[in-house]
DNA sequence: GGTATTTGACCGAA
DNA sequence: TTCGGTCAAATACC
């Protein structure tokens, strides 16, 4: 979802803002402890209350900012996805072979888009195959395209880019929905527990992305590659360095960013395969935990790896699901679809 | 040998 | 002409 060189730069703005803004937060909680600074109990003093009222502002309003400006970049992007007949969606046919054109309209993208912020521990349930990458025009990573791999006629379909804003974070779009029966498997991994945190968007339209849930254990047979480095992984930001469990490959693999090994670090960048989406074969056969996608309504705590890494490795994993669809409509919590476990 | 990933080429839309 | 999305041969791994 890069919005572009100067959208790019003003969201790195407003990122930083928000970190500062958080640890900010954190010296005054720490200088002033007996005024109950981020205490909404309201029992300590006022001016504690008065502190976190306006950091809560700020973080507000940069949230917001945030948001209004990538879901301008979500609209520039949905035009193409969405600009040609939908009958040619799925039936992309042609390749290199000039004797199988392919129809007109394989770009199409008539179905849902969504935008999906996991993590740690959060997967969806589906298998997905990769079966391309490439660069994006001012995008600093490569973007990688991935199919639902349980059924050959599936028309799901999933995007993952690693977000040039934050490279710890990766942007994963969903078009169309599982036409596979194989609904979401139940998981079984008592940390993963998905729970909407983040409110933005609109009311998901996407069946496939409301099928998302969390895969607790990776599949056996999925796993065939672990150990390969992926040709598409990319350097890992010393700002991952913290620990965080942020998955940085795809095929196979994931990979949690500090335990990241050098010679992958310095192979080919994948972002994605990042998706965490990483992605995998199979995003429900990884166990990577991964996936940090900042969503419009993305939280300022959401935006801090740190805070990140904390989630990951005390609390339950966090699902944000982003309807580009509809920009304007605010989502309510009950707009989010809670996997089921 | 089977399956999944990689990657250059192809195609249509803008 | 450029660019994003997809295909499919080549390659890698189990």
């Amino acid at each position: 979802m890069a919005a572009g060189p100067g959208g790019a730069t003003v969201e790195r703005f407003i990122v930083g803002a928000q970190k500062s803004t958080n640890q900010l937060k954190v010296v005054l909680a720490k200088l002033l402890p007996a005024a109950g600074l981020g205490s909404r109990a309201g029992a300590a003093g006022s001016s504690g209350s008065a502190v976190d009222a306006l950091l809560s502002d700020i973080t507000d309003s940069l949230s917001r900012a945030l948001a209004s400006l990538r879901l301008g970049a979500l609209d520039t992007q949905r035009s193409p996805w969405q600009s040609s007949t939908a009958a040619a969606a799925t039936a992309a046919g042609g390749g290199r072979r000039r004797s199988a054109p392919r129809r007109s309209g394989q770009r199409v993208r008539t179905d849902a888009c969504r935008m999906i912020v996991l993590q740690s521990g959060v997967q969806d349930s589906y298998t997905w195959r990769k079966y391309g990458q490439k660069d994006i025009l001012g995008a600093r990573f490569p973007r990688s395209y991935f199919r639902c791999g349980r059924k050959p006629g599936c028309p799901a379909r999933k995007h993952v880019q690693q977000s040039d804003a934050d490279p710890s974070k990766l942007e994963i779009a969903y078009f169309a929905a599982h036409t596979c029966d194989d609904p979401p498997r139940p998981s079984s991994s008592p940390h993963i527990v998905p729970e909407p945190v983040s409110i933005s968007g609109t009311p998901q339209k996407n069946a496939a992305a409301a099928r998302l849930v969390p895969v607790a254990a990776a599949a056996p047979s999925a796993q065939r590659r672990t150990g390969q480095p992926s040709p598409l992984l990319h350097p890992v930001p010393d700002l991952m360095a913290g620990g965080s469990d942020v998955p940085i490959r795809t095929a196979g693999v994931l990979l949690p960013v500090a335990g990241v090994p050098a010679a992958l670090s310095s192979a080919q960048h994948d972002p994605v395969s990042a998706d965490d989406t990483t992605f995998t074969p199979s995003m429900g056969e990884e166990q990577a935990e991964l996936l940090f996608i900042p969503s419009p309504a993305c939280s300022q705590s959401e935006l801090l790896l740190t805070e990140v890494a904390k989630v990951e490795l005390q609390g339950p994993p966090v699902w944000m699901e982003h309807d580009v669809e509809d920009d304007d409509e605010p989502v309510t919590f009950s707009d989010f679809m809670v996997p089921e476990m």
